[in-house]
DNA sequence: ATGGCCATCGCGGATGGA
């Protein structure tokens, strides 16, 4: 079972693209952020030729999240609940690679459970919107709590715009307390692990420098002037299962492309 | 470096992104 996300950053202009990419990479289940769309406007057709059903949780201009899926999607989410919310950056389901297998709250090997989310950008340490992804990161972690429980194959990824660690930044000295890296969204991050999730990219020897986000401006993608912000995290019962994870960068060399890459990871059926 | 780039809204230039 492979499963991905990615930040399009408009859905309108890159359609194409993703279609291209399911495609050449046809994942059983891609999370998607920035659509900029409200849900009237979502080309569901278009993905239901393409093999794919998908559910999305669209605004107008801004934000907006969809999870696109080869098997249908179950118990459907939106949003966090409990965190009062006027963005829409949160949409969760259950999926099952066996139709006989039941979904939702089971621990079937068959079914997992998947947040696709839209961490707030937070803009400046110290400004407004820095104190919403303070709020947004308590909420998210208060829910959490209770989604683990009640499904133990739970996946959580997307765009977190949060690094880990300076090995996530290709300028860590230049970024050291900026927006994406200070210790406060980090202490956020470190306390989800802290909760039994684990970032599957560090399962894994990867290229140096491997990231996931690189800016328009100044050919930062050329220079490999980047930040690893995307990321999917997987429950203890799920770790075993990981087999791989990887930063796909084709589709940022697309003459329009997102400014962000897909990030894909890879489930055994069962636990080895 | 003051900002560079891109998408949206809407038709100029502000806002948000990261």
């Amino acid at each position: 079972m492979k499963l991905a996300t990615w930040n399009i950053n408009s859905i309108t202009v890159r359609l194409p693209q993703v279609l291209d990419w399911l495609a050449a990479n046809p994942v059983d289940v891609l999370a998607l952020q920035e659509l900029k769309l409200t849900d009237d406007k979502f080309p569901h057709d278009a993905f239901a030729q393409a093999g794919y059903s998908s559910q999305c949780f669209g605004q107008k201009t801004y934000n907006g999240v969809a999870l696109l899926s080869r098997t249908p999607a179950s118990a459907v989410v939106k949003n966090i609940p409990g965190f009062d919310d006027d963005m829409a950056r949160v949409i969760s389901a259950s999926f099952t690679l066996d139709p006989a297998a039941p979904a939702g709250g089971s621990s079937n090997p068959a079914s997992v459970r998947v947040i696709g989310a839209y961490f707030p950008n937070g803009q400046e340490p110290g400004s407004d919107k820095f104190e919403y992804k303070m709020a947004w990161l308590s909420g998210l972690r208060a829910w959490l709590r209770t989604e683990l429980q009640t499904y133990p194959n739970l996946v959580l990824m997307g765009d977190f715009n949060i690094t880990f660690d300076d090995a996530d930044v290709w300028d860590p000295e230049g970024m050291r307390d900026q927006i994406h890296c200070t210790d406060e969204e980090r202490y956020h991050l470190q306390a989800l692990i802290a909760m039994g999730l684990t970032d599957t990219h560090r399962l894994f020897a990867q290229p140096p420098k491997s990231y996931s986000w690189w800016d328009y401006r100044d050919m930062a993608f050329r220079r490999n002037r980047g930040l690893r912000i995307d990321h999917i995290l997987v429950s203890h019962a799920l770790k075993p299962r990981v087999q791989a994870c990887h930063i796909d960068k084709t589709p940022r060399k697309n003459e329009r492309p997102s400014d962000h890459a897909p990030v894909v990871v890879e489930l055994a059926p069962n636990a080895a």
